[in-house]
DNA sequence: GTGGTCTAGACCACA
DNA sequence: GTGGTCTAGACCACG
């Protein structure tokens, strides 16, 4: 689980790590259950302040996507909650799909690009 | 074409501009041609300060999506490039589609969530 | 709206603040839409850092408590979701319920405790 | 008495322990005179470092809820000093009052679940 | 050892 | 002017 982060960037440093983050566990390169760094390993892996790794933790903590073991550290949380897409993620993909068409591109093409995002991501069970 | 802006948000004044015109391009609600507000009167209906409406109009002329002239003001740009998604597009959606799996949603409900934001774009041609 | 931190407390600078702002709207003291002092306002009266203050602001703003407007800083958020306690609200209460039946206060003169809370709190139309 | 603890609270563990004991009492489900498990067979049962249930236990005894008896282990302690509520837990009921005010909650029903809390735990007398 | 908190001071984006 | 972000280094609570 290496991080890129674009110091220059205008997305927080909190924010990509959190979406890297992410990345890796939708795309199953990060385990359910499985172990992250400690915050001042990635902090010092990555050039970065604790603080903002903290930062980082916390985001994806509040957001479901990890646990925070007093003992052990960040674990990748288990059973995620399954279901529906909330509203602010179809809010996302509306805009994406808007850009696209804004942009010329055809809708068979968008969701082409849809279909190539998804297959890399980690297979559950039969999906 | 009204726009919907919450002060509150944390997502910029002149991004939600952006966002909510460029949606209005990709449904078609706004077609390839039609004159934008000025402005000034963008501003003044929408309370907000025309500094911040000008940076929206840059964003989205720096874009591709509008053109704009000095005498008629702003329009939405007819021919837009043709083609491929872009990198940065891609990039969204790839987070999209594994903030959807991190959350167990299944690729089969994202794929579906896609074609149902998909259909919601203006039909160009047979696509 | 003056503020009372304990430095020696056990309880963080951050949730004082919080604390005390949660009682502050719930008494009344503050009333909904009235603008809270800026984060460096508040920073420089209590002598803390303002990034203590930004911490207990965003919390309040992530539990509802308060809107944050760009313009013109926070305000106490107008119209609260309305309706029945959350469960983690019972459970404190179930708690100090049982803290004050194992200290053999009588359940009576618990609730009489709950009834001069609750009066303190501002009226809402009839209740 | 069965202890439920989640790790990844961030509630501490030696806190879970004291208050599920402090309920225990309230409840009625440890009578007064009781017999604790010694801080050995808790710790093995839980899976927690027996230095944390010391914590716990201490805390217990420090708050007058426990008896420590060197011979026997710990005791819940048979006749709690009794009277009213302490300044503390008084801080703490307002709060939450505020807390379920500030939230759109009504006085009544604040006051109702304060009922429900106070019926749970073990009558004394005719209370 | 872990994460959580705090400071003092800085820079930036937004409006 | 506002809040948001980041740093470098420190201390503490927890286990």
């Amino acid at each position: 689980m290496i991080l890129r982060l674009d110091m220059a960037s205008d997305v927080p440093i909190y924010q990509q790590i959190r979406n890297q983050i992410v990345l890796g566990i939708g795309t199953g390169a990060l385990a359910p259950g499985e172990s992250l760094p400690t915050v001042r390993q990635l902090a010092e892996s990555t050039g970065v302040n604790s603080m903002t790794v903290n930062k980082a933790y916390a985001l994806l903590k509040s957001e479901g996507y990890i646990l925070i073991d007093r003992r052990n550290g960040a674990k990748v949380r288990p059973q995620p909650s399954d279901g529906v897409p909330g509203p602010e993620l179809l809010h996302r993909l509306e805009l994406l799909a808007a850009e696209a068409a804004a942009q010329g591109i055809s809708r068979e093409t968008f969701l082409s690009a849809c279909r190539g995002a998804a297959e890399k991501m980690r297979a559950k069970g039969g999906n």
